[in-house]
DNA sequence: TTGAAAGCGCTAACAA
DNA sequence: TTGTTAGCGCTTTCAA
């Protein structure tokens, strides 16, 4: 592959020369730009960009640290950083750490190695000890990872308030939230913070079913067949809508109608289920505000690392009215 | 940031020794090893892959390019490459093309920038002379991109035969099949030509519907919407699961009921289709021996650019029955 | 077992 | 307007 010296060379000029070219900088005479161009289009010469960085350049790398990006809601979230990411003229090293420690462990000094200019983290399995010694900024989804990693998250207490004002306004007496297993410092637990106090203001009780994120579709199906057979609820909150399909899987299954029988209300509200499932009630994230958001705050700390920042943003959620709440 | 020069310092040694400790290289004693470690992890070390990269190793970076990410294919595709490179020691540059030649054109050049040690390649927008000049390691995903790329694709010709024979032992007539608009060189129009042929065979006649790839669901949904009000088909065969998934929601609408008054085939067969719409009879790629046989690939010309390969790789899809063509 | 020195491809003073 | 030179952080001969 070509380099800087070997265009210098076929054009007739100095190394400094083509550099100036190349990042259009100095003073530069026509005939002498003219030329350069040509060995540089001649030769299909690339800058190198780790040479250039070694130089104590940004590297314009960002790290995406997330559970993983099958998850339709993380799919569309990874395609929305990478699109705004991308006209700011920066590139993505995606890492997915699922539910493993170690991986994200290794991917976190991975991206430390690859002197990422700046991390997006929100994933869930690393001590907050482990975030602190990064040293790069930092900024988190849905996490508190430490004092001066801002956090950014759509409004989970409202969302949680909305979903239970919402059962309740269809009609439904005896509720039910199901949730993924509390994650500890995780602001996704004001979803069910929320939806509580709806309820105690009104004196009105609910159940509880948590199942671990981690577990299968076909697991959380059988729990939820479970739940379901008992035929105690009519109403019930999903704190993701993959969960809220299943259950309208199994309610199918077992005949019971939504929302006649069973009014539904799942979170997240991605354009996925907008367009595949419009008939279900939602919680949307606004996850264009969410992305717009922490690439704001991370390329400010990426500028000027002393820069104060809130500790937390906090974006509204919408509600999305579709027919499983009617 | 500190570096090998600091450890070295520290631990009062050469950055020579500094380096073959942390490569595990030559001979080291004891003391001097551990002299090292101990430094290292005092100023909690990261060795630049930068510098390192540049003076001729490799940089352990691959860059995926596809059309995005946010949908579930493409989406279990991309998480299935980062799982096993991650394995192999290797990080991915995520890069969504979209529909955008440009985009496309620009991530490869900067692909290029950061030398990356490979590319898979799966979106389509570029003409093949781009890909013939980069002078990297690429696999092709379900697209000819030139002589000496390889193609690693399911078997969409038997898996347009598979959809065509299942409808019609399901009992359907009037067969219908719905396809993004034709694409040149792409291997996925032979599973219209499978599924032609299968009828041809039998003497039979079909309707043919392409709506271009880009289309919104909405605009999918309305042509859907239209086709199936002319009520003259009993049996859909869409070469995507997410096109079948807008035929059920549109029949839904429509009170025609399926399988009883239509069957219905899909295309994919991803996990996600698998356990949130089991309902839904398709054809599966086995996205698992896709990647495995693509990162094979790849690996052995990073490895060996010389080394001779097919220009094609096939591998069998398989025929998941639901309840749509019962 | 260890170290000195050169160089990867580029940028940025400083000179001319 | 252009060139010389030093150096980014690391690896790798070659010597000791």
């Amino acid at each position: 592959m070509a380099t800087l010296d070997d265009i210098a060379k076929m054009a007739g000029v100095s190394p400094t020369t083509v550099s100036r070219v190349i990042n259009n900088y100095g003073s530069l005479s026509e005939k002498t730009k003219t030329k350069v161009f040509a060995a540089m289009k001649e030769l299909n010469y690339q800058p190198n960009s780790l040479a250039r960085s070694l130089k104590g350049k940004k590297t314009q790398l960002i790290g995406i640290i997330l559970p993983g990006v099958s998850n339709p809601f993380f799919g569309q979230m990874v395609q929305e950083i990478e699109d705004q990411l991308f006209k700011k003229g920066f590139r993505i090293i995606l890492c997915n750490a699922g539910n493993d420690a170690n991986k994200e462990r290794a991917y976190l000094r991975m991206l430390m190695a690859n002197r990422v200019d700046g991390i997006i983290a929100g994933a869930h399995n690393l001590n907050i000890e482990e975030y602190q010694k990064v040293g790069l900024p930092i900024i988190s989804f849905d996490r508190y990872l430490s004092e001066t990693i801002p956090i950014v998250s759509s409004d989970n207490y409202h969302g949680g308030q909305l979903a239970a004002q919402s059962l309740l306004a269809a009609g439904s007496k005896n509720l039910q939230i199901i949730t993924g297993a509390n994650r500890p410092n995780s602001p996704t637990n004001n979803r069910l913070v929320g939806f509580k106090e709806v309820l105690d203001q009104q004196s009105l009780d609910f159940k509880l079913l948590e199942i671990p994120f981690s577990s299968s579709p076909n697991i959380k199906g059988l729990k939820i067949r479970e739940l379901l057979l008992k035929k105690t609820i009519d109403g019930i909150f999903c704190t993701d809508d993959l969960t809220a399909l299943l259950v309208m899987q199994q309610a199918r299954e077992l005949g019971i109608r939504i929302p006649e029988d069973l009014k539904l209300i799942g979170y997240d509200g991605t354009d996925f289920i907008q367009n595949y499932h419009p008939e279900l009630t939602t919680i949307k994230q606004p996850i264009v505000d969410i992305v717009t958001m922490m690439i704001d705050l991370l390329l400010r700390r990426i500028d000027d690392s002393e820069c104060e920042l809130e500790s937390t943003y906090t974006l509204p959620v919408k509600l999305i009215t579709g027919v499983t709440t009617i």
